[in-house]
DNA sequence: AAGATATGTCAAATACTTTTGACATTTTGT
DNA sequence: ACAAAATGTCAAAAGTATTTGACATATCTT
């Protein structure tokens, strides 16, 4: 699933690293995201939106091909 | 985290095998999340507001303690 | 009361998320 | 050009989500 952390990260002028501390993960963890290695469970979702000060929603971009796995 | 998962499915009059089939899923994911075994992932938590016609940020209820782990 | 449908729950297996520590590469500031 | 800060990436381990199959209990319908 797509998402815009970077771009809002650094809209608001945050390190990765300060994001990560923000959300209480680590550093790796916020990069792998970013990078689409994987998705972040819901709660972190959570929290990187209120970091972010915007809802789920605008942060990840939901498009299900529908009954397809998600990379 | 909390959620309005049966509520809405009710207000929809979905069984949670409707629901499960709906989100592509086994029934005993539906009723495990229903009664806060685990969260769902960030996937199924979009899939669920798409089935149940909402939001993600209307259907769980995010509060976090803040830097305390979830139950 | 009987049968069907819906829900709760368990255990074991698999897949996914996150952590830590380490090191490489890129970008920024002086 | 140099140093510092930021980002990318790897591997191994731990934690979390999801599946399947099975069986129990509850709730609805006739």
């Amino acid at each position: 699933m797509k998402n815009r952390i970077r771009e809002m990260r650094k809209a608001i002028g945050l390190s990765q690293e300060d994001l990560a501390s923000g959300c209480d993960v680590s550093r790796q963890t916020i990069n792998a995201i970013e990078n689409n290695k994987y998705d972040p469970s819901l709660l972190l979702a959570f929290r990187l939106a209120e970091q972010l000060r915007c809802r789920v929603d605008e942060l990840f971009i939901y498009q299900d091909n529908p009954e397809a796995q998600q990379d």
